[in-house]
DNA sequence: CAATTAATATACCGATTGGTATTTTTACTA
DNA sequence: TAGTAAAAATACCAATCGGTATATTAATTG
């Protein structure tokens, strides 16, 4: 790993919680020096722009949250075990993404809205992605014979996603995670009684 | 009204969608004096500062979003039929909240978060109303035997107010207002099975 | 170790930021 | 309509914005 490569990473690990944070117009290059202890000579010689590097941090941050979701549903054999696994993982969202400065797929996603086209698009594809991931899921199920075979998996996975999301919200905002608890129980009724076959 | 009333109200109801947006540090002065047509002269006679504008436009929002709902809620006599009301009101929120730039809640809820102080306590004071209406919606509910007697009303209204939000954000982030009426309807299914007695 | 390359710091750029003191214009009223 | 008070425009402030050309330092390699 030369350098530039360490350099590169430093930094995108440590601007990422501030852009996630404060938003991207609310994050100025003087608040990444500060952060990152290096100037913007430094900064600039290993991203092009202020945008690029605020792609690689929202990029870092998401890749972080998937892997660690992903780490926990694969443990699962069963979709209805894969589905519980999601709930579980949500339950201590707030406690991972403390040190990410909050769910970054929220708070980008309302940030860059007719704010940052490179931002933006890149949230629709990982939400996009999110809900694929979750509909091929559910479709296994049927498959399996875990889940009911009549049920409209598209829209069970938008409903979850918007679930959580919605609850992510209440919880950061209102610093209560109970809120994200409580969301996590009614998904867990849902897969229950309009899910599992 | 004299002419710094009119003013007054003329520029809040100009820069609300502006603020609503491109959140508080995404929109600039001259962002608002180029929307207004006036001068920072103008907007500084009116109003003491940035901070101050941004509070009152997003309390401008918020009133005209409330209103709206109030309006539908209070044609209904049953408890049941005021919660029904609510549901067909975010049906046609995309609708509503084009001119406001979105969801102020939503918006503003995230980017004041750890970025104003002023704006996000705030925020707060405004979901933790709604959810009070909505807790006393579902008490009153239950005085009138329409809900069933042992519903976790502060519960429910917590949970109804974040798949609305969650809602809100997939349906203005993926720009499809399919997730709002399937989260609508998912509510209202909700209600039939789980709350009406 | 010396030479070269790669990486970082310095110093600067024009533009824009939020905000203000002062002047000019407009609106109100006697 | 004249005089006054209120409101808006002008011109300015220091600070900061994102970004860059150049100089300096540090890492790599023969």
């Amino acid at each position: 790993m030369s350098k530039a490569e360490r350099t590169t990473k430093y930094i995108i690990e440590t601007v990422a919680p501030i852009f996630n944070r404060n938003g991207y117009s609310g994050t100025s290059l003087s608040d990444i020096t500060d952060a990152t202890g290096l100037t913007k000579g430094a900064v600039y010689g290993n991203f092009e722009s202020k945008e690029e590097l605020a792609l690689k941090a929202f990029n870092h941050n998401v890749k972080l949250v998937f892997d660690t979701l992903t780490e926990q549903t694969d443990k699962e054999s069963t979709v209805i075990g894969k589905l519980k696994a999601i709930t579980r993982f949500y339950r201590e969202y707030p406690v991972l993404t403390h040190c990410l400065g909050g769910c970054p797929l929220l708070n980008v996603g309302v940030d860059s809205n007719h704010q940052n086209e490179l931002l933006h698009n890149r949230v629709i594809e990982v939400n996009l992605k999110l809900k694929r991931n979750l509909n091929n899921m559910l479709l296994l199920g049927i498959e399996k014979q875990e889940i009911k075979p009549d049920v409209d998996t598209e829209k069970y996975a938008g409903l979850i996603i918007g679930m959580i999301e919605g609850s992510v919200y209440m919880t950061f905002v209102l610093n209560d995670d109970r809120y994200m608890k409580d969301m996590m129980h009614q998904i867990e009724h849902i897969i229950d009684t309009e899910l599992t076959a």
